[in-house]
DNA sequence: ACTCATTGTCTTTTT
DNA sequence: GACAATGAGT
């Protein structure tokens, strides 16, 4: 007799949740309900006695882990699920080296530093090494040093490494292994640790202390790996070691959804499980239930382009559905109106809700034209990605004093927050403060008591500044332990100086921030509230320790329930909605040009489209258009590939009655979409645009390639994006300091300092 | 040291 | 079009 919760599985479905001995590999194609079962399976472990505390589930998004979460919680009890060890790696890691750091020279209370604290830090590096940072790309940099992370290549082992060495002599970039070295020892020596340290000194750990890890692998006797596919090595290791003792390792995943080998996933730790576990067992769900007949088949006909998969035969039972719309638009905002129209049309048509309908780009970039259409045609939408709320200048500006009283050594919080709001602390004297450190191996926070003694360094007036900032800080570390998390994000706010100056300016800018600082004041206080019922610590330091992992999906809010989705395909997956709108599907966008350029890449946009397309229950859309504005200029695109790879027959064309659109036969240069005026029009987030003006005189432009290139001659009738038409009157002096001289028939015609790139020819 | 305005760089994708 | 780095003026 099997439990009842099992019922609503079918057969392979039910294999997988029932087997928990030993190693299981679950392949699960798109919407074969994945999720479903791992939440089954722990609750089958839970029901046949295993304590919460022995299960370890990890998953790649918060968002993942909280809804399974929930799911079992309904099942099981919410007095059972919270034992349950189930997170991101990253959130499960860093609380393991919460406890566990000070072996390896950390404190309890260090820095988690953001993708944006890594870059800082590494541009004061540059700085201090002299480094020309047009050479040294401080993103370049980052995304080497995290991929020799997530491969365990500590900056020792990068400096030893002979084909590293010699990649980066190619590159022109010799110095990589100290810029690196350099890093870490600055990480270190701020009691700070980047998104891969939470991993890399989680191996360390394990490595180094095997007292700790015995100590996890007897913990955890059953372990359950979501989206295993976009495990990469630094993951795969920490698994690996954690499982070596009870051998309860269960993952699951889908191979045809590995999308993040550009952050180090390897598809590999999936297609060679059996290497490591020769015992295990293979479960396969392939049908989906998700998506229609024609979606189902559509998406199998695109991935079967690539080699190397796991074989699985992906099948749907639900109705052939509609087949795919395509859409092709002259311009990027033709494109934006298409697929708006086509929402509001079917939502009142087929009496549907907003939620039901998603946009999925390539690119962040993309979002802005769909949210102009939609703002006109009066949709609600929700724009997931992009900068978080988080990211905002002043919730950093915040957060960087909550860190400052909680890790003072913290040196990019300190470097955010020493002069903001302003205390009369200017570059130079940071300058000094840091030079001052490096010299004596000390933190620039640790000197100011004593930077009364440097005369030659500070004078009086200068160390007095730097001491008060201290003060300010001081006192706000007195009891932050002590106090719960609001009082004191409340009281720092006040002391920081940060609210008043918000408060004082009045500039929409400042309204909106203000705003935002409430908001996060409020959040604050949900936590808690939620921390003090639930018998957690409620102080600004749990907060903290959350925070840095956080992401604007986790704080979804119940206004936004009913909205249009705006996404990436990335942020995508694991969703679904009953209408999906593929946007920007062309050869400069989808495959990106980056990724074109080996096999390995291009299979990895393709299985993009496949997860993209996958995403849809009822219907599909790809769009493109012909001409798009990219930085500002008017460029021909031509559809992408990925179009041709899909069978005609299940495609259709609603805006030629039926026919594909004729090859060869692209418009040229379309004409410029009207726009309105833009001056003092209100974005979204209720800030203005600001206009640059100049008083009186002929408008002149300034340089940039166009005259050079000699398109444009004296008497030419030009048109500006944001000024209108205006002719040509003299262009002078000599690339790349050319500058033209336009007369506008505007009223007055003022003087205005524009760019050739903004002018087109009429 | 601060402020404003101009210039350069950028676009993959994210925990 | 957006942002941060830079530069001139105060």
């Amino acid at each position: 007799m099997l439990p009842e919760y099992l019922n609503d599985l079918n057969e392979p479905q039910k294999e997988a949740v029932i087997h928990t001995e030993g190693p299981s590999l679950i392949i699960a194609g798109a919407g074969a309900g994945k999720t479903r079962v791992l939440t089954y399976r722990i609750v089958h472990l839970l029901r046949q006695g295993v304590p919460a505390s022995k299960i370890l589930a990890l998953t790649f998004t918060n968002k993942a882990a909280k809804e399974m979460k929930e799911r079992i919680t309904k099942i099981a009890g919410p007095e059972v699920a919270r034992f349950l060890w189930m997170g991101t790696f990253h959130s499960i890691f860093s609380k393991i080296l919460r406890m566990e750091g000070e072996k390896l020279g950390y404190k309890p209370s260090f820095t988690i530093y953001d993708s944006s604290d890594s870059k800082s830090l590494i541009r004061t590096i540059l700085k201090e090494m002299n480094l020309d940072d047009n050479v040294y790309k401080p993103g370049a940099i980052a995304s080497r040093i995290s991929s020799a992370k997530n491969s365990l290549v500590t900056a020792n082992m990068y400096g030893a490494d002979a084909s590293m060495n010699e990649y980066d002599k190619s590159s022109r970039m010799p110095l990589m292994s100290d810029i690196y070295r350099t890093y870490a020892g600055r990480c270190f020596k701020a009691n700070a640790m980047d998104f891969d340290d939470l991993l890399l000194n989680t191996n360390v750990l394990f490595r180094d202390f095997r007292d700790v890890l015995q100590k996890y692998q007897e913990k955890f006797h059953y372990i359950l790996v979501d989206e295993y596919q976009d495990t990469n090595y630094s993951q795969y290791l920490i698994v690996k070691k954690l499982s070596a003792l009870h051998r309860n390792i269960c993952v699951v995943g889908d191979d045809a959804q590995s999308i993040y080998s550009f952050r180090g996933a390897r598809i590999e730790n999936i297609l060679e499980f059996k290497n490591d576990y020769d015992d295990y067992k293979l479960f396969k769900l392939e049908q989906n239930y998700r998506s229609t007949q024609t979606i189902v088949d559509a998406a199998n006909t695109i991935i079967a382009n690539n080699e190397g998969q796991i074989e699985k035969k992906v099948f749907s039972m639900n109705e052939e559905g509609e087949k795919i719309q395509v859409f092709q638009a002259m311009t990027d905002s033709e494109e934006g109106f298409n697929v708006a129209s086509d929402i509001f049309d079917k939502k009142f048509s087929q009496q549907l809700n907003w939620v039901d309908f998603a946009i999925l780009y390539r690119t962040n970039a993309q979002s802005r034209i769909f949210e102009e259409t939609l703002r006109r045609k009066n949709i609600p939408y929700k724009i997931y990605g992009g900068l978080s709320f988080y990211e905002r200048k002043e919730i950093k500006d915040l957060l960087s004093y909550f860190r400052m009283v909680i890790n003072p050594e913290d040196e990019e919080a300190f470097k955010r927050s020493v002069n903001y709001p302003k205390r009369g602390i200017g570059e130079t004297t940071i300058q000094k403060l840091f030079d001052l450190g490096t010299s004596l191996d000390a933190t620039p926070w640790s000197l100011i008591p004593e930077s009364v003694k440097y005369h030659e360094y500070f004078n009086s007036s200068t160390s007095k500044k730097l001491l008060s900032y201290a003060e300010v800080i001081n006192n706000l570390r007195r009891d932050y332990d002590l106090v719960d998390a609001f009082t004191k994000a409340r009281e720092i706010a006040m002391a920081s100086g940060i609210m008043r100056e918000l408060k004082e300016g009045n500039t929409p800018e400042d309204v909106s921030r203000y705003e935002n600082l409430e908001e996060l004041l409020n959040a604050i206080k949900g936590f808690t509230e939620a921390a003090e019922t639930n018998g957690e610590p409620a102080t600004i330091e749990a907060y903290m320790a959350n925070v840095a992992l956080l992401t604007d999906q986790d704080s979804e809010k119940a206004e936004d329930r009913n909205k249009v989705t705006l996404m990436t395909m990335h942020s995508a997956k694991g969703l679904e909605f009953k209408h999906v709108y593929i946007v920007g599907m062309e050869d400069t966008l989808f495959p990106s040009p980056m990724s074109t350029g080996s096999a390995r890449e291009l299979e990895e946009e393709r299985r993009l489209f496949y997860v993209a397309l996958t995403r849809a229950e009822k219907q599909a859309t790809l769009s493109y258009a012909l001409n798009r504005y990219k930085w500002g200029n008017l460029e021909h695109c031509s559809p992408s590939r990925f179009l041709r790879e899909v069978d005609q027959k299940f495609l259709q064309y609603p805006q030629t009655g039926g026919k594909p659109f004729p090859k060869n036969n692209m418009p040229a240069a379309s004409p410029k979409p009207v726009r309105e005026e833009p001056v003092k029009q209100m974005k979204p987030d209720g800030r203005f645009r600001k206009m640059t003006k100049i008083e009186a005189g002929p408008v002149t432009t300034s340089p940039q390639s166009v005259a050079s290139s000699g398109q444009y001659t004296e008497g030419d009738t030009v048109e500006h994006e944001r000024f209108g038409k205006g002719v040509i009157v003299a262009i002078e002096g000599k690339a790349p300091d050319t500058t033209a001289t336009v007369e506008f028939d505007r009223e007055g015609s003022k003087k205005l300092l524009l760019r050739f790139a903004k002018l087109k020819k009429l």
